[in-house]
DNA sequence: TTTGCGCAGTTGTTTATGCAACTATTATTT
DNA sequence: AAATAATAGTTGCATAAACAACTGCGCAAA
């Protein structure tokens, strides 16, 4: 690939389109009157596939670490989105179950979250797309 | 575009990959004694191709807001790798110098990030990257 | 000239990441 | 069984982002 090119690339991708829809979700969030950040969102966007799972869980699927995911589900808590829950069989082990209230968010911000993707992708193709996502996934691979 | 690809695009995009190019960035600077942050480099790599700039522009070429610029150069200048310089005319204004360690970092630097660019889009052909680059581009306007 | 607007930059608060070091609990190994 | 290793989660410290509120300076209109 050409010189121009790569230093495009990671320039964008270092941060800035990250950065981009991090900002635009906090705020379409805060605006619908949702009270969470785009981080949180990706914890309860696990725990409304599957709840009651394991912070270490909850790491693997975020790729966050494990300071990270005690701090979120701190954060979450103090939201009164979620619960820890230690596990009889293994002490060591913290339960994340979903409250009422983080059950209850789901709809509105799956909803949100729809509208701002296909905003966001609009005018691209499904084949433009797909190269991105091959693009993404190898770069993925490459980093590990 | 269905809306499985969707999902997957938009959680790549949403963190992750920025999030792993970032630690990549930092193990690879730590590891060769070059002890900056990526977003530090990011700053740095726009006065190397521009010296004496204002605050503000780094700001519109970063795609960063003031206040995350000004705590930037706070820890470039606890490095000795930058000073600010206030302007006679405008008194508004600090001009961002390089300081002979700052303009030092670059070869080093520069390198770097070469090797992680390979390493990171290795297998990954002309056209592809292409796509990808502008669906990336796409999606910035989009979110504008 | 003085009032007021706009621009450049700073500060405070909350949230989040990375890494290292730590506690507590469980599993292994000898 | 006792010592050791591995696992789950927490805490401390530095860096960084978003947003609002602020200071200080320049400029233009009344």
């Amino acid at each position: 690939m050409t010189q121009l090119h790569t230093d495009e690339a990671f320039t964008i991708l270092t941060g800035k389109i990250s950065t981009a829809i991090n900002r635009t979700f906090l705020r379409a969030f805060a605006v619908e009157g949702v009270d969470i950040t785009t981080e949180q969102w990706s914890i309860l966007a696990c725990l409304w596939q599957k709840d009651k799972v394991t912070q270490q869980a909850l790491c693997t699927l975020t790729l966050k670490d494990k300071p990270s995911m005690t701090r979120l589900i701190d954060n979450l808590e103090k939201r009164n989105l979620v619960t820890r829950v230690s596990d009889h069989n293994d002490r060591r082990i913290n339960l994340i179950h979903l409250t009422d209230a983080g059950m209850a968010l789901q709809a509105k911000a799956t909803d949100i979250v729809q509208k701002i993707a296909s905003k966001t992708l609009n005018n691209i193709s499904d084949d433009e797309l797909n190269v991105c996502r091959i693009v993404l996934k190898k770069i993925m691979t490459n980093l590990q």
